[in-house]
DNA sequence: CGTTGTGAAATGATTCACAGCT
DNA sequence: AGCTGTGAATCATTTCACAACG
C-alpha cells in the first residue's frame, strides 16, 4: 500500500462511494466507466474523481475510462476491505439490533463476532442470530475471538467506559453512536455517527433555505 | 437571523456540538464558560470556537467568557431549534424503530408526527407509541399534520421513491439513512447518515494506523 | 475525439497574532 | 491578567487548464 503523503479525509470518504457504485455496476454486468459517468451518478465532478484516484497510482485508460474489475479490486485493497473485520457490538438495544441485522454489513466484509449488553434480561437471548453476552465477559470474549472493531451503541453515560474496556481488550477501532466525544488518546481510531447532530444540521439547512444535498461531513 | 456571507458547513456542525455541551453544563448549574474550556471538552481549539461564533455577532465578554443562558438561546435560534420540527419516519423496520425511540429526539425539538411502512403486517401496529400508517396514506397524513422533515429509513431500492413522495407532500428536508444519493434538485434539503461508509472509513483508519478521532465529515 | 493524469490557480477553512475590553 | 473578536497568514481541498495517450 504505497501511500506517501497523507491522503485527504474527504478523498477517503468518496472512495467508499466509488467502491459502492462500482460494485453495483459490476453486478449489473457493466465492465467500464468514465470519471464523468461515475461523477454524474454520485453528484461529483469528473476531475474530483480522477484527482482522488491519482493518489494511488494510475488505473485508467486515456480515451476509454476505467475497467471496473481492477478498479474495484484496488479500491477494496486501499480501503482495507480485502479482509474480514471482526466486530463486537456493545449495546443490544434497538439501535444495536438494527446494526446487527443491517443487510449489507456482512456482504461488505464486516462480521459481527460478538454482542454484549448490560441488561441482565437481554443476556443469553439471541438477536439476529447472535447470542448476547454479559458485559463481564467482554474482555475475554473480545480477546478470544480476535475482535478488531467495536461498535458502541450504548447510552451516552456508558459510552466512555465501554470504549475503555474495548480498547483494553485489544480493539483497534471504535464506531461510536453515542452523542459524546470518546477520549481514546492514541490507543485506537474513532469514527462517530452522530444522528442528532445530523438532524439538527438538516433543520438548519431548511431554516436557511439551502436546497440540495449537503453532506460532505460527518 | 442576520447571516450575510454563507456560513461554512463545518461551523454549523460544530455549533450543534457547542449547543449540546452548553446545555449539559446548564443542567449541571454552570453559568459561564470560556472558549478554552469549551474547546477542551470538545477537542477543539479556543480560536476555532470564537471564529465560529463570530459569524453570528458578539456574545462573549472579554476577560470573562460566555454566559451559558444567552449563548444556548442564541445557538438554538441559529440552528432553528427554537421551534418544534414535525417529522415523518418512513420505514418502521429496526432502524426506524431505533430512531423513533431515540430518547433525546423529543427533548431536542423534534417530534415524530407520523410513521409509515410498506409492509402490510406492520400497518396498524403501534411502535414506541406511534401508530404505523400505510404508504398509501403518506401524502394525506403528511399534509394534514404539517410535517416538515422526513426520515428515510427504508431499503436502498425504495429510498428515491419515498423521497419523491415526501417532497410532493410538502416536506422540506430529508434525513436519509439509505446508501444512495437522493436526487431532489432544489425541491428540498438532504442530509445523509451513511453508516457503512463510516464503518469503511474506520477500517481504513485502522489499516493506515491513524489514531484518535477523525470525524469532521459526513 | 474522448478521456486520463496532473501541475498551477482558485477557493475554502483553520490557525496565528494581536488589539481591545473588563 | 484573562479572555474575546478579528484581520492576515497558513494550510487544505477543489477546480481549472491542458499535455499526453489510445
Amino acid at each position: 500500500m504505497p501511500v506517501r503523503p497523507s491522503i485527504p479525509g474527504p478523498t477517503i470518504k468518496r472512495l467508499t462511494l466509488y467502491l459502492r457504485e462500482v460494485e453495483r455496476r459490476q453486478m449489473e454486468g457493466q465492465t467500464r466507466i468514465s470519471s464523468g459517468e461515475l461523477g454524474r451518478a454520485l453528484g461529483l465532478t469528473d476531475t474530483q474523481i480522477r484527482k482522488d484516484l491519482s493518489w494511488f497510482g494510475q488505473f485508467g485508460q486515456a480515451g476509454i475510462g476505467y475497467l471496473l474489475d481492477p478498479l474495484s479490486m484496488r479500491l477494496r485493497e486501499i480501503l482495507g476491505k480485502d479482509r474480514i473485520w471482526k466486530t463486537a457490538v456493545v449495546g443490544a438495544g434497538r439501535l444495536g439490533q438494527a446494526i446487527m441485522s443491517y443487510g449489507p454489513f456482512a456482504r461488505e466484509g464486516f462480521e459481527v463476532a460478538a454482542v454484549f449488553d448490560a441488561n441482565p434480561e437481554m443476556v443469553g437471548r439471541e438477536v439476529a442470530g447472535h447470542r448476547i453476552h454479559s458485559m463481564e465477559d467482554l474482555g475475554t470474549v473480545v480477546k478470544e475471538r480476535g475482535v478488531l472493531l467495536g461498535i458502541v451503541s450504548v447510552p451516552r453515560e456508558a459510552a466512555q467506559e465501554v470504549a475503555d474496556r474495548l480498547i483494553d481488550a485489544g480493539v483497534l477501532g471504535l464506531l461510536n453512536f453515542a452523542p459524546v466525544r470518546l477520549e481514546v488518546g492514541d490507543r485506537a481510531s474513532v469514527a462517530s455517527v452522530d444522528f442528532s447532530s445530523r438532524l439538527e444540521r438538516l433543520a438548519f439547512q431548511v431554516s436557511a433555505g439551502l436546497k440540495g444535498s449537503i453532506d460532505g461531513e460527518d
